[in-house]
DNA sequence: CTTGACTCTGGACCGTGGTCAAGGGCACAC
DNA sequence: GTGTGCCCTTGACCACGGTCCAGAGTCAAG
């Protein structure tokens, strides 16, 4: 399989399965004697395990050493797992504070009558005050 | 009161101040014969302003715009509220995001056993399957 | 008068995750 | 052998939000 069946089957553009290699998450493909890159079913499951991981929040960088893991089989999986806890932890942080900005917002909304003059609005008040 | 004050009373960093001037978030200040910036309290509440406007996650877009209408003060609080409420919606928005994927992460932790070899890890796993 | 702290400008650089373009080679049909 | 479509590499560019640097000017204290 080309680069451009890999793309299709795998919904990822071809210039950023180059960009995925270049930056060490897809392993360097086989060539072909004219320098075309070859790819296998293997290809397309690393592609799949990419797009679902970036899904779930995890950085290039996180899925590249998942990828790394699951090539060695001596590993052990408390590895996959921790960094799998981490996102967990970094996911449910990141949700306490969009809590925390969704609720100072509905605030805000409430709190302002939606007309009137600019200088009594109470969101600009709000945002304006000294203390954070 | 110049740059270093304004810096250390709103602690937002020197460069920081200047790359807001530079990129329309801050009005260019008055210059003393020096060409030192000269700045006043108005100063220091705006950068309070860009502060807490940027911690409940309103882009430096978003923000030049809030400071563009607050100035103009023949303009109703409407645009302000929509604004804000633009703002609610899409924090909204990223929560059931974030809510989904971390429900994800979840199923996985919950999963994986944490030991033995990786060929067996759900994680990997069910991060490899086809089906997105 | 010198020293040190502060400020000025312009432009380079960072990380994240790509995206695009130029200039060339390869493969196959007609 | 020529057209068309695919592929190659290198390197520039994008948004975002800064951060840092060099080289020069300013200002106040000792």
């Amino acid at each position: 399989m080309q680069i451009g069946q890999l793309a299709k089957r795998t919904h990822v553009p071809i210039d950023t399965i180059r960009y995925y290699e270049s930056h060490g998450i897809l392993p360097a493909p086989a060539r072909r004697n004219s320098g075309y890159r070859s790819y296998g079913d293997a290809d397309v499951a690393r592609l799949h395990f990419v797009r679902r991981a970036k899904a779930l929040g995890f950085t290039l960088r996180e899925i590249s050493e998942l990828l790394q893991l699951s090539g060695r089989s001596d590993e052990d999986m408390a590895a996959v797992r921790a960094s799998a806890a981490a996102r967990l932890a970094d996911v449910e942080r990141k949700l306490d504070e969009l809590t925390r900005i969704r609720d100072g917002l509905r605030q805000l909304v409430t709190a302002c009558p939606g007309h009137g003059g600019i200088q009594d609005c109470p969101i600009l008040g709000a945002l304006s005050k000294e203390d954070a």
